[in-house]
DNA sequence: TTCATAGTTCGACCTTAGCCGAAGCATTGG
DNA sequence: CCAATGCTTCGGCTAAGGTCGAACTATGAA
């Protein structure tokens, strides 16, 4: 009668509205103040400094201090692949919770998922790669051809300095409002990031959503067609 | 402050012990009925009730009524996607434990249900007739195609003398031990008397075991092939 | 030094909800 | 009809844990 994985231990620390709001937040990739996440969750000091706590020994957040500040992020990439999970499943449901703003339409479109590019335009950056064999795919496992090696250097990205990291390099990802599978891993950051660089698309300040200029939207139409 | 759906709701409804134990059975992708689940889980049936009526409300189970069963099994794919990524994130990856039906295997192999055939002699009989075309089924509503009329006629049940009865003439009925369905209602009632008619199989004494003959057995294979 | 800001710990409330006993339906079998 | 079985509902008990005020530590700035 005992259990295998302790899920239930994980997703009751999920299952808190505090920390569920934290974590959706730092589902931004940005590394967030446990003041700042305080007010993210709507909660005060004290008790979002327990809750950050209790995150941390669950390896859901992990924490760099920095002079007088704490910065919390999410502890790894498959976190954010379990919160995209579970709003799959709250989204699939709950239409009745969230009203659809402009900004809700702005976060479907475009918005950033641990630092990957997420939403229509994410799913349709993927799927141009794969169609044109600059990736691929087999199950869940995912790759770079050399045909792709080549496209993302062109692009402006430095492959050979992401190949010394750690991480996977290319992993996907399902999204939550497409129910399809975009580019994650460390590849799919550094492709968001050279975006940045190149000015096609900014961040909001206040949520997640991607702003794409006008200049980069163009490009990007051409670029993943 | 309040974006994205409701992960929260979601991820509490799994984070209870009981409700995590119980989903984490019905893993296996078999229904499982509630005194069943109570087991999985430790607790009392009362307790077991009121915790799968809320996985249902949250649409993370799905319910089948029948006779005084009621069986459970995850409602989507997704909800098993989503289970499995906590499980990733719980690291202990364990093995999942299964519990199977009965134990005797003559008991497995074919035995009465309702007076009808179950096991897994109902369950080949009933794939046999789905795919010959001879039964059609949607959801969970079911009935006799023009071609199996003529089938069921030919094989010596009376099929005039059904049609007058109240009770309905198909019924889906999932089986206990195969846990996939077979043929119930008042024609896989007839079905089974016109067997023992036929003397393909005996009813055993002490139990709703069948036991087909060396000849019924034959018999049985070649029409339901 | 003194003050201000960031975060932690403690203690005390208090709501939530998980749990079971007992009783109530519903279905089946005899 | 009655008995047995599967499940639900109700009521009360209890424990867990979320919340905040207040006091405390740590870092940085004037």
């Amino acid at each position: 009668m005992k259990e295998g994985p302790d899920i239930a231990r994980i997703a009751a620390l999920i299952g808190e509205p505090a920390r569920a709001n934290m974590l959706t937040a730092l589902m931004s990739g940005k590394a967030l103040t446990a003041t700042e996440l305080a007010g993210e969750a709507g909660v005060t000091l004290q008790t979002a400094s327990g809750h950050l706590a209790r995150l941390r020994d669950g390896d859901l957040v992990q924490v760099r201090k920095q002079g007088r500040h704490k910065y919390f992020a999410l502890a790894h990439a498959d976190v954010a692949t379990t919160l995209e999970a579970l709003m799959g499943l709250a989204a699939g449901q709950g239409a009745l919770r969230t009203r659809i703003g402009p900004k809700d339409a702005a976060m479907r479109q475009a918005r950033v998922c641990y630092n990957h590019l997420a939403g229509q335009m994410g799913v349709q950056m993927f799927g141009s790669l794969l169609q044109r064999g600059l990736i691929w795919q087999e199950g869940e496992a995912l790759g770079l051809t050399e045909a792709g090696k080549g496209f993302v250097c062109d692009f402006g990205v430095d492959l050979d300095g992401l190949s010394m990291a750690r991480a996977p390099l290319c992993r996907s990802c399902l999204d939550w409002s497409e129910r399809r599978t975009h580019l994650a891993g460390s590849l799919g950051r550094a492709m968001l990031a050279r975006m940045e660089t190149l000015d096609w698309v900014r961040r909001d300040r206040d949520s997640r959503a991607l702003l794409f200029t006008s200049r980069g939207s163009e490009a990007f139409s051409r670029a993943f067609t």
